[in-house]
DNA sequence: GAATCGTGGGA
DNA sequence: TTCCCAAGATT
């Protein structure tokens, strides 16, 4: 037993509980208006019908802090490709993180695989029904546990994402602001917590979140659960949930190199480490990415591939924004005759991250991350070809 | 527990 | 342009 301070016991939140008969009036309303109102997704089964656990699960894990139009074709070209929970864990790896290339997140792939791995080699390829039993799996947190726990195997919980805040932060005038009030929201949301259609209760509250309770002009007037809502009664509903005032995203700097090899237009790319940001994807090589001031070419082209001569560094600046931080980066150039390109093999031979070359044809199959597309596709500009495959 | 981790679309 | 934010998880 470990001594000293005892675990803190995370006790939930205290909350008023809600009277009985005005939960089950708020659930009824929002059931009937989600029956009238359900919207078609790619990964919801029709009415009536069960729901197949590993959609489900794919479904919530690409919509982790990801829009439904940007989650969906990925869907559908993931379920294509990968059937049943064994076919993706029969994958290749780098296949999967080739096909999640654009989508962002991508720690999300890397524990989707390995999620799938676990599935099929130690639950016979079959999702554990239980919240606690998905919680143990890597990538699924409280939400996607509760989510996939009610949806997919109609277990009594309600999972709790940004929708399911913005919704009891408005029903019940919390304002304690975001992220604060997280324990709090969450103990209202739990309150809904029933036997009866879990599943479709937990959706519905997020299609509520996502069509009439939106963050910005709530459509109340169209709620079900107008006249039943606080913030709606003291004309508060727009500004709730409060936030807490983020911090300013900080610039970092780069120059990447692209190295095309004059003979047949090759691109040189190599794999990414497995932590950090773009973890196991393909990239460009480049400087550091750093806060201050732009680099010194000279400076830069210490990091060259090969050597720092015979680099041209093509006009403007490209931007792409992650989450903490904003990311300037200039683009130099360089073509290689057949004598220069086998050096650099040789040169870069058994470096980790395996450089190597790819031919324009296979870039679209490399699965490039969105940053690293924008860095080709200036370079492309730069060599007068914009829109070649990708 | 704060920091880290993408991307694209809309206001 | 800039900001917000979208079915969060991990360390």
């Amino acid at each position: 037993m470990p001594r000293g301070r005892p675990a803190k016991p995370k006790l939930a939140i205290a909350v008023p509980a809600i009277d009985p008969d005005r939960r089950d009036r708020l659930r009824l309303a929002l059931l009937d208006w989600y029956d009238r109102h359900r919207r078609v997704l790619p990964w919801r089964a029709e009415p009536g019908r069960p729901a197949d656990p590993y959609a489900v699960w794919l479904s919530e894990i690409m919509l982790q802090q990801t829009t439904v139009a940007a989650a969906g074709p990925y869907f559908r070209a993931f379920l294509d490709l990968w059937p049943r929970v064994t076919d993706l864990a029969a994958a290749r790896r780098e296949a999967v993180l080739a096909r999640w290339a654009g989508l962002g997140y991508y720690a999300r792939a890397r524990n989707l695989h390995a999620c799938a791995e676990v599935v099929a080699d130690r639950h016979g390829g079959r999702f554990p029904d239980t919240e606690a039993g998905l919680l143990d799996l890597p990538g699924i947190g409280a939400y996607t546990a509760a989510a996939v726990a009610s949806i997919a195997f109609d277990r009594p919980t309600v999972p709790v994402d940004g929708n399911v805040e913005r919704v009891c932060a408005r029903l019940f005038a919390i304002a304690t602001p975001l992220p604060d009030a997280k324990p709090e929201l969450r103990a209202r949301a739990a309150q809904f917590a029933h036997d009866h259609r879990p599943g479709d209760f937990a959706q519905a509250m997020m299609d509520l979140g996502a069509t009439l309770c939106t963050p910005r002009r709530p459509a109340c007037h169209r709620c079900p659960w107008s006249g039943d809502c606080a913030a709606e009664a003291a004309g508060i509903a727009d500004t709730l949930p409060a936030r807490l005032p983020k911090g300013d995203r900080p610039v970092r700097h780069a120059v990447a190199f692209i190295t095309l090899r004059a003979a047949d237009g090759a691109m040189r790319i190599r794999t990414r480490p497995d932590a950090g940001l773009l973890g196991g994807m393909t990239e460009v090589p480049g400087t550091p990415w750093e806060e201050g001031a732009p680099w010194d070419q000279a400076a830069a082209l210490a990091h060259a591939p090969l050597s720092p001569q015979g680099w041209r560094l093509l006009p403007g600046v490209v931007v792409h924004v992650f989450t903490h931080f904003r990311l300037e980066a200039r683009v130099m150039l360089r073509h290689l005759d057949r004598a220069e390109a086998a050096a650099l093999d040789a040169a870069e031979a058994g470096e980790t991250g395996d450089p190597r070359w790819c031919p324009p044809q296979d870039l679209g199959r490399a699965g490039l991350p969105s940053v690293m597309a924008k860095l080709v596709e200036h370079a492309r500009i730069g060599t007068g070809q914009p829109g070649l495959p990708l």
